[in-house]
DNA sequence: CCAGGAAAGCTAACAACATTAGCCTTGCGG
DNA sequence: CCGCAAGGCTAATGTTGTTAGCTTTCCTGG
């Protein structure tokens, strides 16, 4: 009997690409093992469990969507910028269904890679910030807006709750030049900088 | 053995109850069950399973969301209702961090309480949009862009995703005003309103 | 070239949960 | 009072996750 050749990345990579095919909930050991060939328990010599499992696509997914909104803001600046962020954003969630939901997962403190990948992701937001000459506890609000509307966005279509007819590219457009709008006359922050 | 006197809404009720306590994830017929003092199976008698069971939740969670949306509205208008209705939609998901999650679940087609409740809640922001004079496609757009940003806010918060020390509610503030500001200007739709 | 051991696979066994089937009893209505 | 529908129960089954412990592969050192 030939060994199967797994490693942690290789069943990683794997959970991510069922999870885009089943939908992130659907995420199980069984049909992982399935689909690698192999049998439910052989997974534990790669991953630590199902909880482990999903932390670790969390940080997959966070890489990969970090890396898409940095490719997609170099170069731009201002509503460019935030548009082709946001953009990139909302594509990846598109594209990838099942990996997006994980992404939500609040990082393990002891994955400093993953760590490092949130913080790259909102990096690019604050970048962007302060092209509008936002910065200190004001870009904190105005990163906090720009993940709430975006995420937001993307969330609830993600889940159908946009059920009108009504173009929905079209309520994103409106609600990018909205955040442009709202970050060229931000107010500055009512405290110093520094606490 | 007496009985134990259940009916659809009492079960309903407690899962909501055990949600806001253990988590929306931990939602197990299982412990509903035993907190009920009965055997599992029993409760097939009222609900026709967990999916079914997740779905009244929804539903009850969406009417009680929509009821204090309305109630935060009333005798209100401007940036005063839009404030307002942020604040309890917020609150609303801060005191039941497990009902919340609930809420996002599509209503299904074929419980008419449940889809009245989300029309409900849709209704109060439109409501307040026609107080800036947004109707129409427009409208939607407006619509979708509030709950985008407020689930948003909203949810990021409840995982946990907001890690600073930054101070969350003035984040919000300045995201409702933001909102408020977005809204004196909106763009009026491109096409007319009726196709 | 081969010995040996770590790593990677396996089977078996167990626990939690959901679901279905079928039984028993309560308690209400005629 | 009796009869039956409804609400409870136990038992059995399937799925998933997890742990334990065995076997085999394959690389590595001598």
């Amino acid at each position: 009997m030939p060994r199967a050749g797994l490693n942690t990345q290789i069943v990683v990579r794997e959970a991510a690409r069922l999870v885009d095919e089943v939908g992130y909930g659907q995420l199980t050991l069984a049909a992982l093992a399935n689909r690698l060939g192999v049998a439910l328990p052989s997974l534990y010599k790669h991953v630590k469990g199902a909880e482990a499992l999903a932390q670790q696509l969390s940080a997959l997914a966070t890489a990969e969507i970090a890396d898409e909104m940095t490719t997609a803001a170099a170069g731009r600046s201002g509503e460019d910028a935030l548009r082709a962020v946001a953009a990139a954003y909302r594509s990846y969630a598109r594209r990838h269904p099942g990996r997006y939901p994980a992404t939500q997962r609040v990082p393990d403190p002891a994955d400093p890679a993953h760590l490092a990948a949130g913080e790259r992701a909102v990096g690019v937001v604050y970048a962007i910030l302060r092209g509008y000459g936002i910065e200190g506890d004001a870009a904190v609000d105005g990163v906090r807006m720009f993940r709430a509307a975006v995420h937001g966005f993307v969330s609830l279509e993600a889940t159908g709750d946009f059920g009108l007819p009504r173009d929905v590219n079209r309520s994103f457009d409106r609600m990018i030049a909205a955040l442009d709008v709202a970050f060229r006359s931000w107010p500055a922050s009512a405290e110093p900088d520094a606490a």
